[in-house]
Order: C-alpha cells, then sequence, then structure tokens
RNA sequence: AGGCGCGUAGCUCAGUGGGAGAGCGCCACCUUGACGUGGUGGAUGUCGUCGGUUCAAUCCCGUCCGCGCCUACCA
C-alpha cells in the first residue's frame, strides 16, 4: 500500500503511526541542538525525574508542556535544545536497591559499602532507562545524545568543585544541630523533606515533683518518652505562679536526676499549665532554649528510633513501644495527671513516610543566607520572572525565613563528601583532588567523610552542570542561561529556588529567565491520585487506548495558570475525537489536492482577488496564528489548545471545508484551483499550528500531503501575514452564517427532512446587503439543501410560513401545511422575551443622562446600534405573532 | 494561627468593567459527495451570599458561607 492510500483509511489509527515517527525522528537526528552563531537561543533543561522513577500523569503533563515550547521555538528556527536527563535520586534508589537485596535475604551491610554502590550501579544500568524510554515515547523531543544522569562523571565534577567551593568561601560548616531524622531510612532529612500530617494523637499531663518534695508542676507532651531526655523545665519569666522555681528544681520521674528550671520567652502562658519539659536533643524549639540556658543535651534515642543506654531500664525498647511501658509506668506511680485526645502535625519522611524524630546530630550544612538574598533580588527586580504571579508572595516569604540547608545524609548512594579528617591533628581538609596526607601536619592518618551529599545539592546545579561546567563550553556560551523551567510548583523549594541561588553564585546570572509552574494533576474529584485510592490515570494506558496526541492535547487543554488539574478520561476521549476530526478533514482535503502541483497555493499571493470564502478563512487563519502565538509566548497553554480546537473544527471544518465543496467538485478550472490552493496553504498553516501539541497525526498527515516534504518538527513556524487580515470578508461572512443558520433552524424546527428540496425567501430592505446575498444565494442554497432561495426588499408571507429573524432581516420559508402554528408561536415568545429585556436593558442606558455624559462614544454608539436591530428585530417578531394569531 | 486559591449550565472547567461560553451529558431529526469518533437544530444558568465603588459589576473592593492547598515552634 502507498503512503497515500494508508492515510485514506477511515479512523485515525495511532498505534503504528506513532512508532514510525518515533524512528524517523531519531534517524534523522531531528531534535540534535543547533549552535549557529547569530540565532536567538532556546533552552530548557528538563526537570530530571528519579531514575527510579516510572511515568506518571504529572510527568506527562510536564514535558508535554516543554515539548509545546521547545518545539515551537525549534520551527522558529532558534538554536534549541532541550537536555534530557536523571536524578540518582539517594534515598528513593537505595531503598529499590536494598528491597531487592532483602528478596536474597541480605542487607546493605553483608555486601559493604563499595560492593553495595556497585550494586546499585548495575541496577541503574539494567532498569535507570525505564522513565527515559517512557518519555521518549510521548515524542519529547529532546536531544537525546546529551542525557545526562546526575551521578555522571561531568557532573560529579561539578559537585565536587561546587562543595570546594562553597567550603573555602565558609558557607559549608559542620556542626552538632538538631536536625529530622528518619530512623528507617537512618538518614537525616531536610526541613523541607519532612511532610506534616494531621494526627490524631494524645496529649500526656505529666506531673513533675518538685526536688523538695514540696509540690509538683505538670507539663505536657504528645510524646512521653522523650522524658527520658528532658534536662530541664521551661516557664515564662513572667509567669507569677513559677516564679519560685528557680532555686528548687525538678526531680524528673522515672529517673533519678534533678533538672532546672528556666525561664524563657518562649513559653506560652496560656498552653496548658505554663510550664514545657524541655528535651534539647529531640525536640528543634528545646534545642534552641537549651542553647539559650545552657542545658544538657541528653540523647535518649538512637539512629533506628530505639532508645539507648541514657534510656536505662527503657533501653533496647523501640520508641513507641518506649511510649507504653512509660505512660503505664507514670499511671501506676501516679506521675499521669491526665490524657487528651488531641489532633497535631506529626512529621514524616516523605520518602518512606515513617514518622520522623527531631534529634542532635552531626551534619554538614550550607549558610544558605546570602545565597537566597541574592535568588530574591533576582527575582524582585525580574531578571527571573515566576508565572503563574500568585507564587511570588510565597517564594518570598520562604526565602525569607529561610534556614540553613543541611546537605549531609548518612546513606551510601550518593556524591560522598569530599572531606577528610585528619586523626592526627584534627583538620578538615576539603580539597577538589583527593589528599593522600593531611594538608596541616602531613599525617597519612586521615579519614574520608562517610556521608553523601542531598540528592538535590547536584540537581541545584543542573543548569550549568549538564552543559560541562566547571569547563567553560560552547553549550554554556549558547544556552546559559536557560530560557524557561517548566516545573510543579511543590518543587519550588525544593529545587527551583536552590537552582536560582547555586546558579547566580557560580555562574553570576540567573539559571532561566521565566519559571513557569505548573498544577498537580488530581482525578476528576480533585483528589490526589494514588495507588491504594485506585483513582490513578496512567498515562501510558491512556497512550495506548486514546493516543498520545489526544493525552497531549487533553493535558494542554488542562493546563490554565492558576488552577488545579482535575483529569477527567471522558475528557481524553472527547479530545480523541478532536484528533480523528483533524485526520479527517485532512483526508478530505487529500481527495482533492493529492495530486496537484504545489504552485496552486500561489493563488494566495493575492487575497483580493480571492472569492469571499477564501478570503474569510485566511483572514481567520492569520486570526489564528496569532492567538496561538501570543498564547505560547505567554505560557497560555489551555488557550493555545483551545484557539486550535475551535478554528479547526468549527471555522475550518464545519465552514470553510462545507463551503467549498461545490468548487472543489466543479468544472470551472479557476475556482478550483482557487479552492485546492487555499485548502492546501490552510491546512499546511493548521498543521504546523498544531504540531507543538499534537507532533503525531500532524507529522503523518504532512508527510503525505502534495510535494516533496522534509520532517515538520523542523519546518517553519506560521508567522502573521499581514495580507491576509479582511474584515470586510469577516462581516460579510457572518451575515451569510447568519442567513444559513436561520434557514436550518426553520427547517429544523418544521421538522423538513433533511433531503426534502424546498424554497426560502429572505427580506432585506437595504439594497446593497440584498444584492450582497443575492450573489451568493447559490452557497447558502448548498449549505441549506434549497432548491431555490429568493432576495426581496418586501413580501407579502404565505399564512404558513416558518420564520426566522436575523436582525433587521427575516427569513421565511412556505411550508404548507407543514407549520406548528403553537409551537411557532411558542418559539417567537421565547424569542421576543429575550429582546424584550435586551431592549429594556439598552433603553434603560440610553435613557439615563449619567450613561449618555460619562460612557465612551464607541460604548454608546454600539448601544445605539444595538437598540436599532433590537427594535427592527421586534418588529419583525409581534409581525410574525400577529400573523399567527391571525392564522388560528 | 498566617498566607494563597477556588465557588459560572447536570458534570469538568474557560472567560470578560458595557449583549453569559466550551467539552462531555441531555432532547429531536439525519447513512446530506472526509468524519455516526459525524451533521443540523434545541433545552438548561438570580455567574456562592450580602453590601460597596461605577453611568454600567459575573468581572473591581469589602463581609459572610462552603471547599481546597501551602507555610508555622504552641509542647
Amino acid at each position: 500500500m502507498s503512503k497515500k492510500e494508508e492515510l485514506l483509511s477511515k479512523g485515525y489509527e495511532f498505534s503504528g503511526v506513532e512508532q514510525k515517527w518515533l524512528d524517523h525522528w531519531r534517524e534523522k537526528g531531528c531534535f540534535s541542538a543547533q549552535m549557529v552563531p547569530g540565532k536567538p537561543a532556546f533552552s530548557i533543561v528538563i526537570p530530571p525525574p528519579n531514575v527510579t522513577g516510572v511515568l506518571h500523569v504529572g510527568h506527562a503533563l510536564n514535558n508535554t508542556l516543554q515539548d509545546i515550547l521547545t518545539r515551537y521555538h525549534r520551527m522558529c528556527g532558534d538554536n534549541t535544545l532541550w537536555v534530557p536527563g536523571t536524578d540518582h535520586a539517594g534515598i528513593a534508589t537505595q531503598n529499590v536497591v536494598e528491597r531487592q537485596l532483602a528478596t536474597e535475604g541480605k542487607t546493605r551491610d553483608d555486601l559493604g559499602r563499595d560492593a553495595f554502590v556497585e550494586r546499585v550501579w548495575e541496577w541503574r544500568g539494567e532498569k535507570g532507562g525505564t522513565i527515559t524510554n517512557q518519555l521518549k515515547k510521548m515524542g519529547a523531543s529532546c536531544d537525546w545524545d546529551r542525557e545526562r544522569f546526575t551521578m555522571d562523571e561531568g557532573l560529579s565534577t561539578a559537585v565536587r568543585e561546587v562543595f570546594v567551593r562553597l567550603f573555602k568561601e565558609g558557607l559549608i560548616y559542620k556542626g552538632d544541630y538538631i536536625v529530622n531524622w528518619c530512623p528507617r531510612c537512618h538518614t537525616a532529612l531536610a526541613d523541607d523533606e519532612v511532610e506534616h500530617e494531621d494526627t490524631k494523637g494524645k496529649l500526656y499531663h505529666i506531673r513533675y515533683p518538685y526536688a523538695d518534695g514540696s509540690g509538683h508542676v505538670v507539663v505536657a507532651t504528645t510524646r512521653p518518652e522523650t522524658m527520658l531526655g528532658d534536662t530541664g523545665v521551661a516557664v515564662h519569666p513572667e509567669d507569677e505562679r513559677y516564679q519560685h522555681l528557680g532555686d528548687i528544681g525538678i526531680k524528673l520521674p522515672l529517673t533519678d536526676r534533678i533538672i532546672p528550671v528556666v525561664f524563657d520567652n518562649h513559653v506560652d502562658r496560656e498552653f496548658g499549665t505554663g510550664a514545657l519539659k524541655v528535651t534539647p536533643s529531640h525536640d528543634r524549639d528545646d534545642y534552641e532554649i537549651g542553647l539559650r540556658h545552657n542545658l544538657d543535651r541528653l540523647k535518649v534515642m538512637d539512629d533506628k528510633g530505639c532508645m539507648n543506654k541514657a534510656a536505662g531500664d527503657y533501653c533496647g525498647l523501640d520508641r513507641f513501644e518506649c511510649r507504653k511501658k512509660i505512660v503505664e509506668d507514670l499511671e501506676r506511680l501516679g506521675f499521669m495527671e491526665k490524657i487528651e485526645e488531641y489532633d497535631h502535625a506529626v512529621g514524616h519522611c516523605y520518602r518512606c513516610k515513617t514518622v520522623s524524630e527531631p534529634t542532635t546530630s552531626v551534619q554538614w550544612f550550607v549558610s544558605v543566607k546570602p545565597l537566597a538574598e541574592k535568588a530574591v533580588a533576582a527575582v524582585r527586580d525580574e531578571r527571573i520572572k515566576i508565572y503563574p504571579k500568585t507564587w511570588y508572595n510565597t517564594f518570598y516569604n520562604w526565602m525569607d525565613n529561610i534556614r540553613d540547608w543541611c546537605i549531609s545524609r548518612q546513606i551510601w548512594w550518593g556524591h560522598r563528601i569530599p572531606a577528610w579528617t585528619c586523626e592526627e591533628c584534627g583538620e578538615l581538609i576539603v580539597e577538589s583532588f583527593d589528599p593522600t596526607e593531611c594538608t596541616k601536619c602531613g599525617s597519612a592518618d586521615i579519614i574520608r567523610e562517610t556521608d553523601v551529599l542531598d540528592t538535590w545539592f547536584s540537581s541545584a546545579l543542573w543548569p550549568f552542570s549538564t552543559m560541562g561546567w566547571p569547563e567553560k563550553t560552547e553549550e554554556l556560551a549558547t544556552f546559559y542561561p536557560t530560557s524557561v523551567l517548566i516545573t510543579s510548583f511543590d518543587i519550588l523549594f525544593f529545587w527551583v529556588a536552590r537552582m536560582m541561588m547555586m546558579g547566580l553564585h557560580f555562574m553570576d546570572e540567573v539559571p532561566f529567565k521565566d519559571v513557569y509552574l505548573h498544577a498537580l494533576v488530581r482525578d476528576k474529584h480533585g483528589k490526589k491520585m494514588s495507588k491504594s485510592t485506585g483513582n490513578v490515570i496512567d498515562p501510558l494506558v491512556v497512550m495506548e487506548e486514546y493516543g498520545t496526541d489526544a493525552m497531549r492535547f487533553t493535558l494542554t487543554a488542562f493546563a490554565a495558570q492558576g488552577r488545579e488539574i482535575k483529569l477527567d478520561e471522558e475528557r481524553i476521549e472527547g479530545y480523541r475525537h478532536f484528533i480523528n476530526k483533524l485526520w479527517n478533514a485532512a483526508r478530505f482535503a487529500l481527495m482533492h489536492i493529492a495530486d496537484c502541483d504545489e504552485s496552486v497555493r500561489d493563488v494566495v499571493a493575492e487575497p483580493d482577488k480571492l472569492p469571499l470564502v477564501h478570503r474569510w478563512i485566511l483572514s481567520r487563519t492569520a486570526s489564528a496564528i496569532k492567538d496561538v502565538r501570543l498564547a505560547l509566548d505567554e505560557y497560555r497553554f489551555n488557550d493555545v489548545a483551545s484557539v486550535n480546537y475551535q478554528f479547526i473544527w468549527y471555522e475550518f471544518c464545519a465552514w470553510y471545508l462545507e463551503w467549498i465543496k461545490a468548487d472543489l467538485f466543479s468544472e470551472d478550472p479557476l475556482a478550483k484551483k482557487q479552492a485546492q490552493g487555499v485548502l492546501l496553504v490552510v491546512l499546511e498553516t493548521i498543521l504546523k499550528l498544531i504540531h507543538p501539541i499534537t507532533p503525531f497525526v500532524t507529522e503523518e498527515i504532512w508527510s503525505v500531503l502534495p510535494g516533496q516534504r522534509d520532517t515538520l518538527t523542523t519546518s517553519s513556524y506560521p508567522v502573521l501575514q499581514e495580507a491576509w487580515k479582511d474584515d470586510n470578508a469577516v462581516g460579510q461572512m457572518e451575515l451569510l452564517m447568519g442567513i444559513i443558520t436561520g434557514i436550518r433552524n426553520i427547517r429544523s424546527e418544521a421538522d423538513v427532512h433533511p433531503s426534502s428540496r424546498i424554497e426560502a425567501f429572505v427580506i432585506c430592505a437595504d439594497r446593497q446587503r440584498a444584492e450582497f446575498i443575492s450573489q451568493n444565494s447559490l452557497a447558502i442554497s448548498d449549505m441549506t439543501r434549497l432548491s431555490g432561495l429568493e432576495v426581496v426588499p418586501q413580501a407579502e408571507k404565505p399564512d404558513d410560513a416558518g420564520t426566522y429573524i436575523y436582525n433587521d432581516i427575516e427569513i421565511f420559508v412556505p411550508l404548507k401545511g407543514l407549520v406548528d402554528i403553537d409551537s411557532e408561536l411558542e418559539k417567537l415568545g421565547r424569542e421576543r422575551k429575550k429582546v424584550e429585556a435586551k431592549l429594556k436593558q439598552v433603553n434603560g442606558k440610553l435613557s439615563n443622562s449619567k450613561f449618555l455624559n460619562n460612557a465612551p462614544e464607541k460604548i454608546i454608539a454600539g448601544e445605539e446600534e444595538k437598540k436599532k436591530l433590537l427594535d427592527s428585530k421586534m418588529a419583525k417578531i409581534l409581525e410574525a405573532e400577529e400573523r399567527l394569531k391571525n392564522l388560528g
């Protein structure tokens, strides 16, 4: 079968088509970045998905939007680069491989560090390409030859360089501070890696006796097991109830320790009894209080969340078992005042959902304040713009309250911290080369850090590390700063803000000019998709069922700024119909243009010489080009989809194609050639316009259009043609379309069978317009299946005629015995009510001197024009009603 | 507690300081030279509530009601 015969298949069958073009684009290297001097540059770096990831609908949205912009700019002729790649995802990946080991009955400790890391690399080699392949399947037009991985050699070099420089600048430090700890992952977590969930818990009120036995104070806690680590009780300095306690001290129950009472403004006198137990090693606030008052730190838990030796008799118990035991003991010994139900937010590890534990620990930190200031400045003076703008507030708010970033993680998979400690003199050695001896005392007895860096540390460098930094590369010169970052709002701070900081600090230039934050994709009820709820829409299944173009189009149509996306599978089905519509329109067009010479399109060079309908569609095409380009430039993706949809379905298919059928079948060579030429040009324009959203179906159609054709991916994006704009033609067509709708309405209301040919009359008092309508009576008849159309200045209407009033023009169709007087009156009544309401409004305005004095002239003239039309329409309606009433 | 956003047709959502829109669904009719994954016509809305600004408010401002999200150290 030849290509053209294939295209004539009745419905669009996407499965074979998609694979064909994926192969073609790859073989021809259509997505390779060009670096042609003098051309504008457009670049995007992909938000690198986790190497463990599987394509979900969020990825599908994110990458569809990026691909739209990339394809658009590539077609505009820019030097275009979309960098793909994956993230090594420290904790997530380590967890996956540990689970794999578990099935073999092994732990990572059985293997040891080196063998384990080796094992992760093996896993990555086998399974790490999954998400990348799925992105390719979506048609993502990344330059796949430039795929990067946050652990690959070049990026690791960049990470090392950044770490060393920041350390030497004093912006990285090591210290014993309180951090969030995941007892399951055995690692520290950054503040924003902890998810707070509202939880129904209990608030325990515990009696803490005074050391002198003269009484007790009640403290409240949700985590009674931490009391074993209490090293003080805090009260407000102005709280009269407790002034005397300063000298006495507290005897901590279940232990033999005496702990001091301290006075601190942080304490809320209104909460509970106004006394707060202080556990500096296991609570962030308490840690601060402890610092202020020099309280001891006592860790009572180990890395696994079990009680340690400092917990005395409770040593070895899991933290939650210990909680139970402590509560029992407190109750038994009479220390428990009461237990209340209590709702509060509990922190969970964002990776494994285990309840996290604040704990003191020796960690590495980045002083982010000086870096954050640069980022805020860049946003304030619009070197970086954020879309939608509602995020500015949130951004500033967060950046102004930012805390130092804990970057060390106690896991094995990741960039190992390039720091050595000298066992002899204690010197901390951080160099870009691997030292063999202490740089201070020369001892060879140096030991490397075991921690690795937070995964976000390497992804923060992504916009420049992927382009070869710290080398000065052509890529950096051409493509940095990148044009736009497209990502989900939930990683604004994990990632976006940190890229700003690092980019500005090391490149002295923003990493991207624009940030577009899209919504999370939810189910049709607005709920988060989750496997356990069972409401997940799997993009891979959708692509199989409806086609990739339909999925891409749906996501684009939903991507309105500032609103969450509630995805409904029925919508995808609806847009599949649209893809099919485009396919069939092309199929029809091809029947008439497949064999014609490409030179037919020359007819558009002089639009003035073309018949009305062609001037009209060219003008409408010009508008569509303008609207689509503007929407693309402003990241109004939903508008890009909607303009294309409306234009293609309603203007191109429903009106234009129907209208020109007569010409296409005509014997008149000029009429035929004009129809073929304009049809070809408009179809080509449509395919290009919508190609960034629906690359597969457009490429397939494009390839079978007449003439020698290269791929659409590197063809030219439509440019607004001023010469095509023709407001006059648009106005004239609107009149004809109004009349056609009127006649169709009469037929439908009177139940005239579509196949029966009837005669219609148009009453138009205006001679010029009457003449014009008359000239187009053939087209009107074709579109409404009339046997004839007569245009008259006035007429005696037959008694039983179906009527329709279009502004000051009346249409009637004699229908002997076919008119249902009652339903006709009902219809007129409805219409009259509408017109009456509008007239009332208009008359009200026009008789209001305030309106006449204040409203702009243009509006007043418009209202007057409106009144004129409504008046004459009203007259026609009343007349018709009168006639019908006389009949009945 | 603070911040942000949302409330428009049965459902999912666009939209605008000056005549209320789309898709799906619904009703009626139709194998009309590409498409029944289609065509034509139709029905459906105090544009959440109450106020204010304005010549004019679905749109701007404020109140209230309902819903969602984010941030936060209240044990």
